[in-house]
DNA sequence: AAAAAATTGAGGTACGTACCTCATTAGCAG
DNA sequence: CTGCTAATGAGGTACGTACCTCAATTTTTT
């Protein structure tokens, strides 16, 4: 059998309650005893029972993810993902709540984030946009023992709070290598649509995008980001001028992760079949562009693949465990009408 | 606080020996109690503690990974990811035992599964080719009471046993669409390497390229599949041969896992850059390969990934849960210079 | 109506760890 | 040496569920 905590103490040549000190930090252990017991659990291979140490310290895992308001499909699947893993988990004490606000508001996110209760929630997932007071906000939630990771957007390395979510440079950079391969016109400039570029993700994506069409495909250019800002009427209309003023367009790149409006757009005014099409996330309308052949490929973080992941990053921190990195390192996904 | 079973007790108005007969299934129980139970489990939101239930019954993870012998890169890959779930998962009494073994004998296979003894093994991931004769003592081994999944390769669907892989057939489909979107020649044809194509996995694989280059890219042609057999010399043989009789070669794919011994002697033959190259796994050979250019595209399976999905389907089937079907989906990754 | 069988309840112990109290001992300063 | 504090041990209870026994009750069969 496995050996317990009895024995634990047996080998080290203490007594349970010394153990008990050792393995939780408590104080008023020496040096000597300290180093019995580290060397006893070395030789007879003794590791806690996790079930057992959190049915006696009832751990509870209460998470919360903050979502942003507005938000198209690929926000419906994170959040159907979210309930999933709710369900899925309750009979191991983790429940994940969703909490959606205008989280384009630092102000509002920030005073939100003041008033979490760190007796009620021990973990919290935010998908915000990086922001002086978010920042601040998060730190002081931090330091009030409530874990945080950054959740698909927000700051990549912010001290105390990881992130979870792809390398937008190199999802940039993958578009890029696409659209490059993919097309059969010697020239031609590449359209680029986001939602708003102040965005970080938008940024990082489109600066891959660049640094890729520049140095492996310089036959092609890259025109301006055209700014959408969830404007259909708008959207619809800078799309009209810019295919009206470049009429070599061989390349339409998304940036955002919600396509649908700036794509159905486009489709208006040009044949998606006869340019190359890249997009970002997978969509029930992603999806249906890729069998179509509207779409030609789609650069996808998988939302239950990040979602499981922030739940195991904070249950770790919760528990004090560390986490097997690779399996966190979301990948960044390459989908066709194949693959799918 | 969260209903425990004696609250559950209370609210459907029975004893708590009751409700253990109904939550664990033992007999007596009359249709009433059994109605009064549910109905009140529904009512009052009654989730079992899966931590404490595993402490009262001191469940054990006892899990076996049965590998071949024969391999190169991916397998190692496999069988370091096998070994850090076994160090992470230690404390959730979890251990994944690897054992190695002339995978391509199915006597020797069906005599080893014969012999596990379900006291000492709760579940078992087997990466072998499908043959009556271990099908039979899988089938048995079930029977017996030992959970079983076939790991990467095997059956699709074997009865009562899981399959936990990617779709081969949509995997070569995949790497057809990627050659016809990336060659840039008018005409061409395509060079194809397997170790050997008994193994399911390279003939499905076969297939889907085949159909979506027929389909989809006429003015490509696929040339009839090339054996290694594992042997170097003889590789180095036919695909000299084959490139001194077809001239207009354009592309090389390489069916099998491990991609390293015939990519390198196809180098010594071919200018690697002129030509399409798309081989499966990723290993460093192919790693290497993607960034110098040699290689255009690989088509992965993530080992991780797969290790833990087996483990976590293992898991579930020891405690009789159903899973998350999505999550244990492996995906078909496509991998690019930019993506790594 | 009696006998047999099925159902139910009461009460206990166990799993491995956390955490508590209290008594005792060791070590050290004055 | 005394007094004080730090260190240690002994022993307990708790967490929520599983699983056991045995007696009491109800239902079914004869």
């Amino acid at each position: 059998m496995r050996p317990t905590t009895r024995d634990l103490a047996r080998a080290a040549g203490v007594s349970l309650a010394t153990v008990d000190r050792v393995l939780n930090g408590r104080p008023n252990v020496s040096e000597k005893a300290m180093r019995q017991v580290s060397e006893a659990i070395e030789r007879i291979g003794f590791v806690r029972n996790l079930a057992a140490a959190n049915l006696a310290r009832s751990t509870t895992y209460r998470l919360r993810f903050i979502l942003p308001q507005a938000g198209d499909q690929y926000l419906a699947e994170i959040m159907e993902e979210i309930r999933v893993v709710n369900d899925a988990l309750k009979s191991e004490m983790v429940s994940a709540e969703i909490v959606q606000m205008a989280i384009e508001d630092p102000y509002l996110v920030a005073s939100y984030l003041a008033a979490i209760d760190p007796r009620r929630v021990e973990g919290v997932a935010i998908m915000a946009p990086e922001s002086p007071q978010v920042r601040d906000a998060l730190k002081r939630l931090v330091e009030r023992g409530v874990h945080v990771v950054n959740f698909l957007s927000g700051s990549q390395q912010a001290p105390g709070i990881e992130f979870v979510g792809i390398d937008n440079y190199a999802a940039g950079a993958t578009a890029a290598r696409l659209v490059g391969r993919f097309c059969r016109k010697e020239r031609g400039s590449i359209m680029v649509i986001a939602e708003t570029m102040r965005a970080q993700d938008s940024s990082q994506r489109r600066l891959g995008f660049d640094d890729v069409i520049n140095r492996d495909f310089p036959h092609l250019s890259v025109l301006p980001s055209l700014e959408t800002h969830s404007d259909m009427e708008r959207t619809r209309r800078i799309i009209a001028r810019t295919l009206e003023y470049n009429r070599d367009v061989v390349g339409l790149y998304v940036l955002s992760s919600e396509a649908r409006a700036p794509i159905s757009c486009a489709a208006e005014f040009i044949s998606l079949n006869d340019i190359i099409v890249i997009a970002h996330e997978r969509t029930p309308f992603s999806v249906e562009g890729l069998k179509s052949g509207a779409i030609d490929a789609v650069i996808a973080q998988n939302p239950g693949h990040a979602v499981r992941s922030a739940v195991r990053l904070l249950r770790a921190r919760i528990d004090g465990r560390s986490v097997l990195k690779s399996q966190d390192q979301l990948r960044i996904e390459i989908l066709l009408k194949d693959n799918l």
